[in-house]
DNA sequence: CCAGGATATGTTACCGTTAACATAACGCTA
DNA sequence: TAGCGTTATGTTAACGGTAACATATCCTGG
């Protein structure tokens, strides 16, 4: 791997000088220039970018923590965030934590070991100490998705809130009076504002939002099986189910073909999050959209700027609207619980 | 931002103190080592990994380009990968060249800049210069999924010709005689490799491998979607489609449909690639699936192998078997094909 | 024809860390 | 008690680049 001193040795010029010709900057004599640009082709010489970031403090390479890439609604936000950072000439580095606090905790202390410019950060049950490192090294943080009790900070976001509370209406407009919720781990803000959502809509259509219809678990098919078998045994059973994301809806169907239930005749079924529609053949769920490779690009914006030392001194929140489609999966409820 | 120089003040000694106690190495004396850790505590000082590196020529980080990280094999890849990684102690950085050979070279460029230990990569219509720069610099290089015409190289990758074989002699099984194939860009080896398999299965059948059956297009839905139309053009109409993956699949799909054709009484639909079943309510392809999370696992053994200079000299290529799962999408052709 | 700006190139020091090589005090043994 | 290994710490230089400053030549206008 040669240096800019072979460079230098082989053009019979000083380092200063290639570096001049590398960053056209000062005055070259076009002779000169000639020859340095010769040894460098010769050498096939490529500058580190290493030596240049200790003395700039600044490595062109963001962070983007998520819960869990496979989830095609990371998946897309991580496409939005990579094409927005090239474009820009940063490079992203990208980490899962399956909603653990210490791993979250492991890749953060390793981000600032290398010196990344900014992080995206999904944050898992995070608790304020949990970017309280980053901000105590200057470090830019944007949060995605969810947000940290306790802990205010540039976010960019859906409307979890309002999703929710749209999907249950819509229930409710088609007569259902018993919908069960079945959402994420109580520790993470969006699982507890579409819960929220799902009350508003119960209270203001003067319906009772007990509690034994809110189902906490896991963001996952598996969370959604136990919990939808949970809430299909309360009697009496509900006439829909709310699922709080796609994998909670997937293991949700599970159950509801195991019980012989049929969708939407005998349980209607509303969702967060849609399958990509490059992905789905046939789509079914009637689901609330969130705007994933939107808020990927939006917060990666929000973050670049944020390194240039722009934008206000207050914390900016940027929340998206999900957008709604009404598929087979709602209907009616049946005849005998209307 | 301290730095090593802030805590050795601090704690009333040299640098070299200081980095002999935070890498446990040399002689420090109970007391001396107690006031460091102290100085460090109270500064919340953090190693700059970049000086680490830029002395010991290693940046624990190592990088994944694909063509698009949204498609649900290569996200599974990537969540393989970084795990892999991640246990290994080394960052990943990834990037989406969207089969652009430009694009690739592009980001292979910054990344060696960036100096990372290694690349996985799966090649955009690469030719042997495209890694030629990296073999230069001697940065370890690993091929995901495809390889790259007349440069060996070590890779991990699905049997694509074995898996096509088996998919269309599972339809000439069911006494399908007119097949076409949907493949992806001819210079991409899967794509052709997909196509002999397909070629093979015929011939062994005694059946004609006629080109005017075989269809080369993007990896897209849109793609698949063009080259169904195409296929359903073809006098006589085939009875089964081939597709070589899950986004070539759901446009064929899109084309039946608007054909008005019902799969698999009018047409049967086989193709590499499934869903993966977090997002599948209800399989429906018959399937040659990829061991995605494997593949990306060992391609990052592969890689982390040879960082450590460990592995026979010639090039090791790691090719695993699909696994086949026959569902709803095949069945024999309609009654006046037979 | 000479002062002074424009042009061209070099030198030094620094970014933050650590290997390699001092240096010095301490105890133990012959 | 001289001599030597062990323990403990410091100094120097290097990784590869560049800002800041220094130096030297050239040309131009008064």
């Amino acid at each position: 791997m040669s240096t800019i001193a072979d460079v230098a040795r082989r053009a019979g010029v000083s380092k200063m000088t290639v570096s001049r010709v590398i960053n056209n900057s000062g005055y070259i004599s076009p002779d000169t220039r000639e020859r340095v640009e010769q040894a460098i082709a010769e050498l096939g010489y490529i500058p580190n970018a290493l030596a240049r970031s200790l003395r700039f403090k600044q490595t062109q390479t963001i962070a983007l923590i998520v819960t869990d890439i496979t989830n095609p609604f990371f998946t897309t936000i991580a496409r939005g965030v990579e094409d927005t950072a090239s474009e820009h000439g940063f490079s992203v580095i990208f980490c899962n934590t399956d909603e653990s606090r210490e791993e979250e905790q492991e890749y953060v202390r390793v981000l600032i070991q290398k010196q990344i410019d900014g992080l995206l950060l999904v944050p898992a049950r995070s608790t304020p100490d949990s970017i309280a490192l980053l901000q105590d090294k200057t470090i830019p943080v944007v949060l995605l998705d969810r947000t940290i009790p306790g802990r205010p900070a540039d976010t960019v976001r859906c409307d979890s809130e309002l999703g929710a509370y749209h999907l249950v209406r819509h229930l409710i407009e088609l007569g259902h009076r018993r919908i069960a919720v079945l959402s994420g781990p109580d520790e993470v803000t969006t699982a507890t504002d579409r819960v929220a959502g799902w009350r508003r809509a119960l209270l203001e259509a003067g319906l009772p939002a007990l509690d034994d219809l809110v189902h906490y678990g896991a963001f996952s098919v598996d969370g959604g099986y136990q919990m939808a078998r949970q809430a299909l045994a309360g009697k009496p059973r509900p006439t829909a189910l709310f699922t709080a994301n796609n994998f909670i809806a997937v293991g949700a169907m599970h159950a509801l073909r195991e019980a012989g239930l049929r969708v939407p005749e005998d349980i209607s079924l509303v969702t967060f999050d849609d399958l990509p529609p490059t992905m789905a053949i046939d789509p079914f769920f009637t689901a609330a959209m969130q705007p994933a490779y939107e808020m990927g690009q939006q917060a990666t914006l929000l973050l670049l700027n944020r390194l240039e030392g722009k934008g206000p001194e207050t914390t900016q929140e940027l929340i998206l609207p999900p957008q709604f489609v009404y598929r087979r999966s709602s209907g009616p409820p049946p005849p005998e619980d209307r």
